[in-house]
DNA sequence: GGCACCTGCAAAACTTCCGTTGCAGGTGCC
DNA sequence: GGCACCTGCAACGGAAGTTTTGCAGGTGCC
């Protein structure tokens, strides 16, 4: 995934998962291999609950990818793996991104005859 | 200023000050050159009061800079421009960058013999 | 004086985010 | 049955972010 590929309410959506130390820990952590919730949270040392919900968000962004297996002993395991990205930010890269903000569609509907 | 130079808290800091789509428009906007503030509130179409808050946040985490000028005609005008950036956003910067999180260094604080 | 412009800020209302708590389901093993 | 694991989620309270409103100061010009 790359930034020039996201639209602006994408880009937003990602950089709001990752700006949170807990998600950005997690993407470090997933960096060593795939690993499943409740080792996870052991190994950050928070609650899985709270785990969940920041995997949902990298999830939703699009962040990391979760696959549902069954351990040999039966057990359903959901791992979490990080999806690879590379999102470049700076000032060009916004400016490209800023006319697809669905903020900007709407403010250039109502007065068309701004554009450009 | 490089993703590579941030602490984590820095790199959080920055992420958050982009994930809003008023602070992206604001931006996008400064490319075109420096502006003052009463100026690109009328361009942006938004109050002046509002850019003002975005601009304070965009300048803390150093993404815009100002500087207070006497018009010719003795007004006082607060001008923004960008500071260059380019942070590069990938799963490989954001575990770099966990380590200098200061709420990975208080977790290390407490339980020195886990790290590594 | 009155108007048009420039600046600044803080309080209040509203919305979203964060983290905990407590509950539900399932498996295998002793 | 009881225990140790695995999963899921919703509700609540508190923290933080967002936006409006209203006020203050200043300049120049008619």
């Amino acid at each position: 995934m790359k930034s020039s590929e996201l639209t602006g309410d994408e880009l937003v959506q990602v950089l709001s998962t990752l700006s949170n130390p807990h998600r950005i820990r997690i993407i470090a952590a997933l960096m060593d291999g795939r690993e499943y919730v409740s080792r996870l949270a052991r190994r950050l040392e928070i609650s899985r609950a709270l785990l969940q919900v920041h995997l949902r968000k990298l999830e939703a962004a699009g962040l990391v990818e979760a696959t549902l297996e069954l351990s040999p002993e039966g057990k359903a395991m959901k791992y979490y793996t990080i999806c690879q990205f590379a999102i470049e930010l700076t000032p060009q890269a916004l400016a490209a991104a800023a006319p697809t903000l669905s903020y900007e569609e709407a403010r250039l509907r109502d007065d068309p005859q701004e554009q450009g």
